[in-house]
DNA sequence: GCCAACGTTGGC
DNA sequence: GCCAACGTTGGC
């Protein structure tokens, strides 16, 4: 089975690459998708290993500010189920769970962060979902093509110069 | 803070 | 099942 490339939006203000960094085992679970089409992509689409593309968003300048993993199966979202959170969902049943997620482990920051303005200037990310007018899923599927080209711009997994 | 682009909700 | 109203996202 082939690995799969995924792209996951954070507010730095809320939680940044950092903070991922900074966590216990540099993991945290991807609590608080409350939309369908992320949610099956986390639930239907992930395996442990996939490679996750963090983006900043809302933030001064959006871009991508590193690089992690996918670090569990898919299991469900237990913010739904807590009264006193704000994630709380009312309608999911814990027999049958609304809302899945998976954890997600810092692997390398970029080397300086990639402003959406640069990904939107290469042809070669022209079909790349983020590049798309109106995108505001916060997952999103990510080809192996763009994969490449994106850790190259962000200055990582490539060969280390002499 | 504005607003375009979506997604969701609920009346009918 | 339609669609208007409303809420949210997120770049600018």
């Amino acid at each position: 089975m082939s690995r799969n490339y995924w792209l996951m939006k954070s507010e730095p203000d809320v939680f940044s690459f950092e903070d991922l960094v900074q966590a216990p085992n540099r993991t945290t679970l991807w609590d608080g998708v409350r939309n369908y089409q992320a949610r099956n992509f986390m639930r239907d689409g992930m395996s442990v290993g996939d490679g996750v593309v963090f983006y900043h968003s809302n933030a001064k300048p959006p871009g991508i500010a590193g690089f992690a993993e996918v670090a569990s199966e898919p299991y469900p979202d237990p913010t739904q189920f807590d009264t006193e959170h704000k994630y709380f969902d009312p309608k999911s049943d814990p027999e049958k769970p609304r809302w899945i997620l998976v954890d997600i482990r810092a692997v390398e920051a970029a080397r300086a962060l990639v402003p959406l303005q640069d990904l939107k200037e290469e042809p070669a990310l022209d079909d790349m979902a983020l590049c798309q007018k109106g995108s505001r899923l916060s997952v999103q599927p990510v080809s192996e093509a763009e994969w490449r080209v994106v850790r190259a711009m962000a200055g990582v997994g490539v060969a280390k110069k002499a």
